[in-house]
DNA sequence: CGTAGTTCGTAAGTACGACTTACAAACATG
DNA sequence: CATGTTTGTAAGTCGTACTTACGAACTACG
């Protein structure tokens, strides 16, 4: 009955110090994302005692992730309560975009989500790889130098397969294969990096600032098509760290429009924004493009709703495309072609266009504190 | 940036004693895996230092869920080891599955997979809630009284949605909405009870006693279609419990049989082997029915292939029908229908027709011993 | 045959983490 | 002003895994 074979490397010990490890992201989450408060509501909140959440806390003041924000203002009887809180104004993370079709885009971003400095380098041409990892050296550092306080880490948002460990195994777009990026800018920068495929950073961003709930498809609508999916709050990898990879799935059964891949009916070659703006621009109906588009986004993604169970679709990208006919298409054929799911909802990511650059954030929150 | 309505329930504080159960629960994993070896071993497999392993071993042998089995024969020098393993004899599980069209089944199995004792009941018509509960008591009980040895709990697996604590939120077959099976079953039985969806349950038994991989798509054919998805070897049970749901998502954009459930292309309607057998009864070809049938399984689930990167599809069900023409007929359209995935395996499950009972297993290691 | 070397399992003591109990500080209320 | 409430911390306990050390039981070799 024992299958020998079958290793598993998620079968680990635990010591006292990993739980300590994990009560300490457990408070750092906690004050993320209910922010300020005292250290007896942080034992409330966390189940742990006081004497213990207060210890924590003083390891987290030393360690310049928490601060002090002085007594609580006017609040019943007892000893007023010392407000603390994560550090938001003086932690900073660097955030790399490098999915835009006409640059990459930077920013330094506080915790509070508030953009501190933008940085942008024009795209160097598909497949000019040194092009690009000097461009993304030189915006980094550029970015780096132009943070005021302590930054956290560097998160980076690119297309393509990505390593768990930040390797990118295969990115036509920027003519990268098996580049150890994370590991390149950690040496360049000094500084914690870490490095994701973007539209799973898309996801994060959704989930961690978006109110996403755990089980969640994010759809990513812009140069290709890529997705990111959460199943109880965690980010699905794959067997080949190519989950999300939706962009060359055939849909439907009737061959479709010729793919840059070289095949026909690929879920990009009909949503793509590229795609959509040339067949309009070959004088297609609007509507008809839009419709047609969400109908095959449903189409495509009715097995994985089905599947996975999802509650919840967000589509990131261009609004004037995506909201409107093409999501009410989506939504109509999804509940069409699905059981049990009839309040799936897909609605329009409140991110904007930064969604890689604050997902960028949630990167490092998760990879360098355990926040998610 | 914070997202105050998005509240967790995973956030959890860790203690000491929750590392103390993982460590346990990691002694008798690698012991179930790896088979019986000397204390030794068991710290150089697990990591943990020889003295905490003997001290586990020496909890585990107190429990009564390990034992010794004497000396090791003549192996190099130094003092000759103990061997301790899992009670594999010692321990048995009653399995129950209610997905066959024709009986309820159950077994007595022990944690070898022998099959000790069997037992089976015909199945109450669709829909008889109250005779499908009798039925499922009375088989329970007697297996029960059947087992010769301890038994660590009783395992059902049961077509429909079912939620995480054993409740059959709903089972049209067996006519169930909102049942507490597990409670009930705990109640009348007096020993702990898991109750879980019949694809899920042999998902988890091809990863854990087939060796499947962590990231594996089961497809249980039978009566329905159902699925089983495991993503970082933990089973996925989505956001109303109905995770694996696939039978009535509608494949292909050109209509197709008509199904049982009023709408027209359903997967089941392909695939089911009702349908299968329906279609060849009313004189289509045989092998151009299951080409068809393979070729809507893959149309269906190459988009969770891409969307999840799986590299493993398992199918479980009668071999005559699925293995062969079907089988070959879907790896070669999901070749064709997914990008990067060239190499993904669609094999059948090597467990069987006791797939569910033996999963029942492994749903009780795993919920009973945390063993998966 | 005796000694050296090896490996196993456990006893004793240490380090660390969270717990309980207890208390001083600082407020509101009557 | 006395009382009650809440906060934050000090002191001590308990559980867990660790390091160090040792006796037991074997092989290998001179």
């Amino acid at each position: 009955m024992t299958a020998p074979g079958a290793r598993r490397a998620t079968r680990l010990k635990v010591l006292p110090e990993h739980a300590r490890a994990h009560n300490r992201s457990l408070v750092l989450a906690t004050l993320f994302h209910d922010g300020a408060m005292s250290r007896a509501d942080l034992a409330r909140a966390t189940g742990l005692t006081r004497v213990t959440t207060s210890d924590l806390v003083g390891e987290l003041l030393g360690d310049g992730l928490v601060v002090e924000q002085g007594v609580r203002q006017g609040a019943g009887p007892g000893k007023p309560a010392i407000l603390v809180d994560l550090d938001r104004e003086g932690l900073q993370v660097v955030g790399l975009d490098l999915s835009d079709s006409r640059e990459y885009r930077g920013a330094v971003i506080d915790l509070t989500g508030a953009v501190l400095a933008r940085r942008a380098l024009p795209r160097p041409a598909d497949g000019e790889a040194e092009a690009a990892l000097a461009a993304v050296r030189s915006l980094a550092t550029e970015l780096l130098g132009a943070a005021t306080r302590r930054v956290l880490g560097v998160g980076v948002g690119a297309p393509g397969v990505i390593s768990r460990d930040g390797v990118v195994v295969s990115s036509p777009n920027l003519g990268w294969f098996d580049l150890p990026l994370q590991r390149e800018l950690r040496e360049l920068l000094g500084v914690p990096v870490h490095v994701a495929n973007d539209a799973n950073v898309a996801a994060l961003a959704e989930h961690t600032l978006g109110g996403a709930s755990g089980d969640v498809l994010v759809v990513k609508v812009g140069r290709g098509v890529g997705a990111g999916v959460l199943t109880r709050g965690e980010l699905t990898r794959g067997s080949r760290d190519a989950a999300g990879e939706i962009g060359h799935v055939t849909v439907g059964t009737d061959a479709g429009p010729l793919c840059a891949c070289g095949r026909r009916g690929c879920l990009e070659s009909w949503l793509s924004i590229r795609s959509l703006e040339e067949r309009i621009a070959q004088g297609a109906d609007r509507e008809a493009v839009l419709r047609d588009a969400g109908e095959r986004l449903a189409i495509a993604i009715a097995p994985v709703v089905g599947t996975l169970d999802l509650s919840e679709i967000v589509l990131s990208g261009p609004a004037d495309h995506l909201d409107g006919i093409l999501r009410d298409t989506a939504v109509d054929t999804l509940r069409a072609r699905t059981f049990l799911h009839d309040d799936v909802q897909v609605r329009m990511s409140a991110q904007g266009d930064d969604v890689v650059l604050r997902g960028a954030v949630v990167l490092i929150l998760d990879g360098e504190l355990g926040v998610s």
